[in-house]
DNA sequence: CGTCGATTTGAACAGTCTCAAAGGATGTGG
DNA sequence: CCACATCCTTTGAGACTGTTCAAATCGACG
């Protein structure tokens, strides 16, 4: 048990998990070969937990550690010095945290736990020195930081040509699919609390409008998305409303 | 030279350019160590040439090379099935092509040259195998893709949260801003041929309006940006408009 | 029961869009 | 060297999507 000078969050040592990480079981991931889980497992420095609604890392915060998702859903949120926020993206279990901060020396965003999260520590050094040794995890780390690029490009075609209605649609038809890809929604209901607040400063429109739109949607039966939770009735007239083309279904997503 | 059984562009066989690359003299890029680039250069297949306007790779193009930029500046954007068409960011020397679709199978973007370009081609298996031998590759490539991923946040910021008149701001001070890292604005007048109909398709915004911002932000000497080229008479003054917070400046970029 | 966060509703307002058309540039062929 | 075509820019005016302000309602919780 020891206090993470960077962030106050309780470190536990807990290496041993790796045994026996949930995320084994997990359909929608990539396994690592056993081999490169023993390495990854000797490299964890411990687990972090957080609660619903705190504050994981504070934007321009130097990171000195390397962290992944273990369990639950965070976000990333760009504060202007105005007030304005706009929420980046969603992180899944798997995800990694900090790359860029790491590599940069400043966090560009925050993070924040959306439902109560877990997150794998690992030294940044170290992690580094692994990934030179073993080519697999360097390949991982490319992989997720391509594919997390695809996502904020797809975000992007939302903010920039989408109305509300496709931009939440859209978001509801990705948030929904990674549930199910992590196994957070198995039976197409993922239960996450996210207030229509939130659901604004991820779309770019105000809370009134927001607030219209969801009802709308609802109305229509394509979209049901309480605050605790979001439900697709219809997931191909939602994706026809989001002006979703592609497949969506891509190679099993690799994990640390 | 052969034809490109991909794209139908022209490579040559240039192998031997490495040794005087135009990039080696770049203030803004941080060189690679001489044993690197010698690896590099012999997995170098050749070039490509693409004039203004040139569409390079079409949307949902599988890609079997992996693609530098040598020379010039490109654009990616994506398309929607109804004709709405947003722009994804801009390329400039230096920067990555075709990671995503090289470990994921289609291009999710189309790649279009925005003012005459060259490309570096190389062959997408044994360029993985040379990053696995060269951690250093390796975590140059991680690099450009984190942080491409923050250029990609930024926008996101730009759509979701800043007006008409702070986005374009913004933009144009992050194009002369990457133009003068990379050489090509060493005046501050990045010469870039830009039409506001690719302006307006980049923030989000249509034409007309595209139009009466530019003129505003003209008259108030913030950006000048013509057809031609963008100029930023007042810097500061058009990084407070744009609300850009950061200081901008970040570790050497490294390139391929 | 009172408080606090979240949602909902109404109404006026503003930023941006669409439609329409005119006005420059630039290049090509005759 | 002119005439025409094409692409880009500019301007006007009305319509609409989404915003802002304000206030009421709802629900969970102590």
């Amino acid at each position: 048990m020891a206090r993470d000078d960077e962030t106050g969050l309780m470190v536990e040592n807990a290496a041993a998990r790796c045994a026996q990480c949930p995320l084994a079981t997990c359909e929608g991931l990539r396994q690592p070969p056993d081999e490169l889980r023993a390495w990854i497992a000797a490299f964890r420095q411990g687990e972090a937990r957080f609660v619903r609604g705190e504050q994981v890392f504070a934007q321009g915060l130097r990171l000195r550690h390397l962290y992944t998702v273990l369990s639950g859903v965070l976000m990333r949120t760009r504060l202007l010095e105005d007030g304005r926020r706009q929420i980046i993206n969603f992180m899944f279990p798997g995800d990694f945290i900090g790359l860029q901060a790491a590599l940069d020396g400043e966090m560009s965003h925050a993070v924040e736990a959306v439902t109560s999260a877990t997150l794998c520590v690992f030294a940044r050094d170290r992690f580094f020195e692994l990934a030179a040794l073993q080519p697999r995890l360097s390949f991982d780390l490319t992989w997720l930081a391509a594919h997390e690029e695809a996502a904020l490009e797809e975000h992007i075609v939302s903010l920039g040509q989408r109305n509300a209605r496709e931009r939440m649609a859209a978001l509801a038809v990705f948030l929904v699919q990674r549930g199910m890809d992590t196994g957070l929604a198995p039976d197409g209901i993922l239960p996450i609390t996210v207030t229509q607040g939130q659901i604004a400063d991820m779309l770019g429109l105000s809370l009134v409008h927001t607030n219209r739109t969801l009802q709308a949607l609802r109305r229509m039966g394509l979209v049901d998305w309480t605050l605790s939770a979001i439900r697709i009735p219809d997931m191909d007239a939602a994706r026809r409303m989001a002006r979703i083309d592609g497949v969506g279904a891509s190679a099993p997503r690799p994990y640390i």
